[in-house]
DNA sequence: GCTAACCAATCAAAGCTTTGACTACCTTGT
DNA sequence: ACAAGGTAGTCAAAGCTTTGATTGGTTAGC
């Protein structure tokens, strides 16, 4: 396979025959794990964008903190942060686009009056579940990839991997 | 478990159970599959880009660019942009930064002069050299959180994932 | 009470990505 | 030759994310 030969996928394979060949100590199979684990990860997404969430004028992190509300109900802004995997900048930016888009309120707490609590509106609510379904239906394309065993090891899998100790996140 | 006790892995618990009270037709399992794939994939990009990236003044973005170069040779933006996974707008932008800082060189094509070409420049190579080994140090942090016989599997079944008929990329 | 430390949220600047539009160039068919 | 269509790359506008700085509010120690 030389150069001119390569697409997507098999691009991964001559990125870690070239890295083994060039620098004799890396470590050929985590390289291959993680680049694989991200073009994965890109494809689904993008798919889940283009398909799902773009047409109905929404974007990807928009979804998520929409259903990061619909879960676990109303909070404050930084325990969505927490919950999402955003950053608190991050919320408070797209909090900005889903208040003006009237899917979000945000009302200032009583008891703490430089917290604002994030709840979804009625039409938020609305537009979630049509969007969800339409998500969840296209993860199941997605999932029918695999057999139902296949499935169960892969999330157990990528869970242990999340689980790492000693390689947290910190944000 | 209520709400007020999650946090960011106990959420995709909750998300499960929460969809599967309130609305009948979902697909718990690939709900799971999907949620822990992309909280995974954005632990780790995150790890990669604040441990090892940032430090240097790049991106996650950036690195991947100068990487396909590394790998696949010198080669038009518009194969960069397959390669990589990156639209050919993104490959615009990003190869602008790079080019700034001296990372990588943007030539006329001769047979072509609709296309450029791209190149690593020597410091680009260096910079990349480096950085690539302080990446596959971390990676390798990330993939020993498995047995060998995991890691194998894993990548098995991401690959067998992002091989889906039917489902797509298109950019 | 009052100051110091801390904390929630936002602002600002820079970077990446997206869609859509546009320019310049190549290629094909007549 | 030359017009029609396709292609490579860029520009523009909007959105999300990041780091670092700032504002306003709370809490703890003296």
């Amino acid at each position: 396979m030389t150069a001119q030969d390569l697409d997507f996928w098999s691009f991964v394979d001559a990125a870690v025959d070239r890295a083994h060949d060039r620098l004799p100590g890396i470590d050929p199979e985590a390289m291959r794990l993680v680049l694989t684990l991200y073009r994965v990860t890109n494809m689904v997404v993008y798919d889940m964008e283009s398909v799902v969430h773009r047409p109905r004028g929404w974007s990807y992190p928009g979804f998520r903190l929409l259903f990061t509300l619909w879960v676990a109900g109303p909070m404050e802004a930084k325990r969505a942060a927490e919950l999402s995997g955003m950053s608190r900048q991050a919320v408070s930016a797209l909090v900005n686009t889903l208040d003006r888009d009237g899917l979000v309120s945000k009302v200032p707490d009583q008891s703490d009056r430089r917290a604002v609590r994030l709840s979804l509106t009625v039409r938020g609510e609305d537009a979630l579940t049509d969007a969800f379904a339409a998500h969840n239906a296209r993860e199941t394309l997605w999932a029918d990839a695999l057999s139902a065993g296949e499935r169960e090891t892969l999330a157990r899998l990528l869970a242990k991997l999340g689980a790492r100790e000693g390689v947290r996140r910190r944000r």
